[in-house]
DNA sequence: AATTCGTGGAC
DNA sequence: TGTCCAAGAAT
């Protein structure tokens, strides 16, 4: 591992916000100002998801609800359907409760320290830094994946990025590295760097407005960085999907579980099976409905039933109208379209 | 510490 | 089609 000098280091913070002042996204929406509730809404939907993808979804929140005030007085599923899409909805729900928090619990006096901040539910190491440093002007390093791969290149530094114990690794490299007079530019330049000439894949580091600082480019190694071991693939499951209308032609739904993969989201009901030949009722589909999660394959296979029997607590007949009021996961976006498509082809 | 939590894009 | 990933947090 590479250790910068003082003067190395005053250099380097120098280069690289010369750089991100000429060539860094400014025009992102949530760069716009720093108030704190636009910065943690942009970190929340940042997590693990595309700059490309949060764009839309951060401007359609701030229109529906511009400050705290508003968020923290809003029902959840306007929240949940201004989240809808965007995944990790654990995220909307914790935005939402730290909303609360700031506003009914703490008067609207936002937290300024790193620390207050990693007490808001949703906001952990990485989060607290942002904010803290965008929004506060607070001196503490934001490490996300950019600040992973960026450092670990320019400073050679070979631990498994993908253990938790190497987040100390790099904030103690670091901390002392960050700009304090421009905290938050410094984190917001690295992760513009990461995203650019230092980006994941076909990096550009030549160019780069910091390759002099570059010690895996340097040796010819820059390949190698960073050091991150393989997740495990998801793992396949079946279920069937039971498909049935009411006289009235309203769809059952059933409310999944408050915990687990869709935490209350409703859907249509799904009974897992070992294979196809577990099915029972009329087979809709040719072909399954298939969605990949993080860490879970599902084959769904709609199948038409005549009945239920009598209609448990979590299950519910919803009409076109109040199917479209709510949020709904992509997968049973992908089975009413299925259905859709069934019905179009039997006509 | 290792798993669990969505989705869409790139290759 | 499969694989990995992209501004992580909670458990």
């Amino acid at each position: 591992m590479e250790n910068w000098n003082q003067e190395t280091i005053e250099n380097f913070r120098k280069d690289l916000l010369a750089w991100y002042d000429q060539e860094g996204r400014a025009h992102l929406p949530w760069r716009e100002n720093t108030d704190p509730y636009r910065v943690l809404v942009s970190e929340l939907m940042l997590q693990q998801t595309r700059v490309d993808t949060v764009i839309t979804y951060f401007n359609r929140f701030m229109t529906a609800l511009p400050t705290v005030q508003d968020l923290a007085n809003a029902p959840e599923e306007q929240v949940l359907k201004l989240w809808e899409g965007l995944g990790y909805y654990s995220r909307a729900r914790n935005l939402h409760q730290a909303a609360k928090v700031v506003v009914f619990d703490l008067k609207g006096a936002w937290p300024e320290s790193y620390d207050d901040l990693l007490s808001l539910p949703g906001v952990g190491p990485y989060t607290a830094a942002a904010v803290a440093s965008i929004a506060f002007n607070q001196a503490v390093p934001a490490i996300d994946g950019n600040f992973f791969r960026v450092f670990s290149r320019l400073l050679k530094i070979d631990d498994d990025i993908a253990k938790p114990k190497t987040r100390r690794v790099f904030y103690d490299a670091v901390a002392p590295i960050v700009d304090p007079k421009r905290p938050g530019d410094f984190n917001q330049a690295i992760m513009d760097l990461g995203t650019s000439y230092m980006k994941t894949n076909d990096p550009d580091t030549l160019h780069s407005p910091v390759v002099k600082y570059n010690a895996a480019f340097r040796d010819g190694v820059e390949d190698q960085y960073p050091v991150k071991s393989k997740k495990k693939k998801p793992i396949l499951q079946r279920f069937q999907a039971l498909v049935l209308y009411n006289e009235k032609g309203d769809l059952l739904y059933e409310q999944r579980p408050d915990s687990g993969l869709l935490a209350g989201f409703w859907t249509l009901p799904l009974r897992p099976i070992d294979s196809i030949e577990d099915l029972q009722g009329e087979q809709l589909t040719i072909k399954a409905v298939t969605h990949v999660f993080s860490h879970r394959k599902w084959e769904v296979w709609p199948v038409k039933v005549e009945q239920v029997e009598k209609l448990t607590h979590n299950q519910r007949f919803l009409s076109p109208a109040e199917q479209e009021a709510m949020a709904l996961p992509k997968l049973q976006h992908k089975l009413l379209k299925n259905l859709k498509e069934q019905h179009d082809v039997s006509k």
